[in-house]
DNA sequence: ACATTTACCGACTGATTAGTCAATCTATGA
DNA sequence: TCATAGATTGACTAATCAGTCGGTAAATGT
């Protein structure tokens, strides 16, 4: 593991545990085992740094998605196939969604870096657009269901990580990608 | 207006754009017209404030909520109501909305002040809970329905703000709704 | 009228911290 | 072997900021 990689790392576990104004960057470079300066020869500010590491992660969880999505499957097949990879790499990575949810709303991110996520998004639009032409779903426009499937998604998993027992987690999972599916098939 | 409610103002539009990190106390004292002192008299630190601001908000919320509610319509039609009564406030009151999905996963606010928004909840609880004996909707816990109701809402009231032209704005709020009742409904 | 509490002020400070910089080390390639 | 570029270091600083404090003014109660 390089020194930049190990910076993510460190920073990801302060940043998802103490926020940005809780964590100096001082602390980043202590944790990750390298010198104060190396932290800004890798990412020009501190501000900079959260934006790398928060494309960084969108970058993994869109990967994660179509890891063993298979094109010949039904649109419902394969969404939730998306919803259960996703579902599943959260609960792994408890830190990284933490990191996520914190900083979507925050005014850390700059306009680029939101658009790149956007950019991002575009595979699972192509997806939407072919079932919409097969009259499978609603006539809704793609961009409201995409905001509502990841709105819920984080729902589950917030759902999810407060839950104390781990009993019922596939009940749960199923319930929802339902209200999910339920809401928006034709 | 007396003082505290100035600096309740005042800080709101403050973080709302600029963040935690982003506002000093000085700012907030000069934005609201008060001593740097003063702040400090009413609220025992910035947390304090944040917290105490975040829960103010809440209980607004809630309050829109009930406002117009008719305890004789019928669940989907209450729903509804709800649903509009929140994202009217929502689009008439951005810089509360994103002050409280700014704050909601940050690390700034106390587990007491999270017991207490549970607290808030226990109203909606009540409602689905009838709602759930008299088999309108399906068996989901209710605990799932509502996490999954507030995520919904904030999706489309995102959507809105984003959206440049208001024209279809109606027909968005209930394609929304829709979505939202069909996945819940018997 | 007096006493006591509460609101308010604003200058001040101790501590913290993002980012700099000059120097050293390492890697690559010709 | 030497030169050049990039990586790394850590001591340093200029600036910022949360919260304090001693004191005044206003409100409240008796």
């Amino acid at each position: 593991m390089n020194k930049k990689e190990q910076i993510f790392k460190a920073a990801l576990s302060l940043f998802s545990e103490n926020g940005f104004h809780g964590t100096p960057t001082s602390k980043i470079a202590k944790l990750a085992g390298v010198a104060n300066g190396t932290l800004f020869h890798h990412f020009t500010s501190k501000e900079q740094l959260i934006n790398d590491l928060y494309l960084e992660l969108k970058k993994e969880l869109v990967e994660v998605s179509f890891l063993d999505l298979n094109d010949k499957n039904n649109l419902e097949v394969n969404l939730k196939q998306i919803w259960l990879s996703n579902i599943n790499w959260a609960l792994e990575n408890k830190a990284k969604v933490i990191f996520l949810q914190q900083f979507l709303n925050s005014p850390y991110l700059t306009e680029d870096t939101k658009k790149e996520v956007d950019t991002l998004a575009m595979t699972y639009y192509q997806m939407m657009e072919r079932a919409l032409k097969e009259n499978k779903i609603k006539k809704i426009p793609f961009d409201l269901i995409y905001v509502q499937a990841t709105q819920q998604m984080y729902g589950v998993i917030n759902f999810l990580l407060e839950m104390e027992d781990f009993n019922n987690k596939n009940e749960i999972i199923d319930h929802a990608f339902d209200m999910f599916w339920n809401g928006i098939k034709t």
